[in-house]
DNA sequence: ACCTGAACACCGTTCAAGT
DNA sequence: ACCTGAACACCGTTCAAGT
């Protein structure tokens, strides 16, 4: 609304460095240190005043957001890539993944933390709904193969990648175990 | 260490009246909104100074565990009842009532993920060791009946709960459905 | 247009004074 | 002994001035 005059019409050069800068250093504390990492830290360490990060990134959960954009972004590709394998095995070789990126980068739960603990069910950037409709045709897919329980959601998957996010983040426990232990859940009786 | 000089001999009148005061309040309000209560709030509300509540609870992890005792020990002694009851759906049964205490008090909640994000097995009070071992004979009976995986751990089911209340907290999902699907994965093959 | 950093609001925690 | 509340440290966020 209050933005540049069109979607994103030319910023000035400096800007975008900025930007870029403070994503990156952004993407690194938050990989680290998850939700911890303050915002006067990262503005220390890209080098801007305070006020330049929340020019970017009206709030501290914007940001935390767009860094965790790329990861979304991996893991919708690497998802793809579970709908041609084995046959009925795509949704386990998927939450494996999703686990061990969570496990690399604390940024990740931090942004599934924030978006769960946002409004219900708030317009969560279209780039998740690219996902989501990987993932339902993941679970359709496996469905066909006679693995999965044949009354499984997205969201099902969801609340369980939510939960998995949770234990992972709090660094207690082992999310093998878990996840080996959930996914019985969710194949076929 | 710096308490009275034995482990509670005749605290002052007041000072127990304070501090009964303060947990009474503490209970209601972190029942109510869980870890987003401030203690200024508490102190207001239990009508005492701010030090005060600081003199019964060195920190406000301190207070969220000691408002959530009481649910602990309610817990604990609902947990006896499962031992008893048709033979294998003991931990089933007590699993429902965990969620059901999750939701009715967002304090305990609280005191779950504070547990979880303090030192990765910190001296928790023995309280819980009671509670520890009543799981622990529940998994063996229902295994004994054939009912569980044979390899189920209490540490198992401890990461279950605090997925399940980290997916309660966010008030996302339905956790009946969360518990029926985990559940199936504690289940004999 | 964009950047800066002082300033504001707020919260957890401490501590000097009181009783 | 215990209570009080001003004071401190700190963090998210805003905004008047600068360029």
């Amino acid at each position: 609304m209050s933005t540049p005059s069109s979607p994103s019409r030319k910023a000035r050069a400096d800007a975008s460095r900025n930007r870029d800068r403070i994503l990156e250093v952004a993407r690194n504390l938050f990989a680290e240190r998850g939700s911890q990492v303050q915002l006067p830290e990262v503005a220390r360490a890209a080098g801007v005043g305070i006020g330049t990060v929340y020019r970017h990134f009206p709030t501290q959960a914007d940001l935390i957001e767009a860094a965790a954009a790329q990861r979304f972004a991996e893991i919708e590709e690497y998802a793809r890539t579970c709908l041609g394998g084995e046959p009925g095995r795509g949704l386990w070789r998927y939450l494996n993944h999703v686990g061990e990126t969570l496990e690399a980068d604390s940024g990740l739960s931090a942004a599934i933390e924030a978006a769960r603990h946002s409004r219900g069910s708030a317009p969560r950037g279209e780039a998740l709904a690219g996902l989501e409709a990987v993932i339902g045709d993941i679970i359709e897919s496996d469905c066909a193969a006679g693995a999965l329980r044949a009354d499984l959601t997205v969201a099902d998957v969801y609340m369980m990648v939510g939960a998995l996010s949770a234990t992972i983040s709090t660094g207690s426990g082992d999310w093998r175990r878990l996840l080996a232990l959930q996914f019985e859940g969710l194949r076929s009786a």
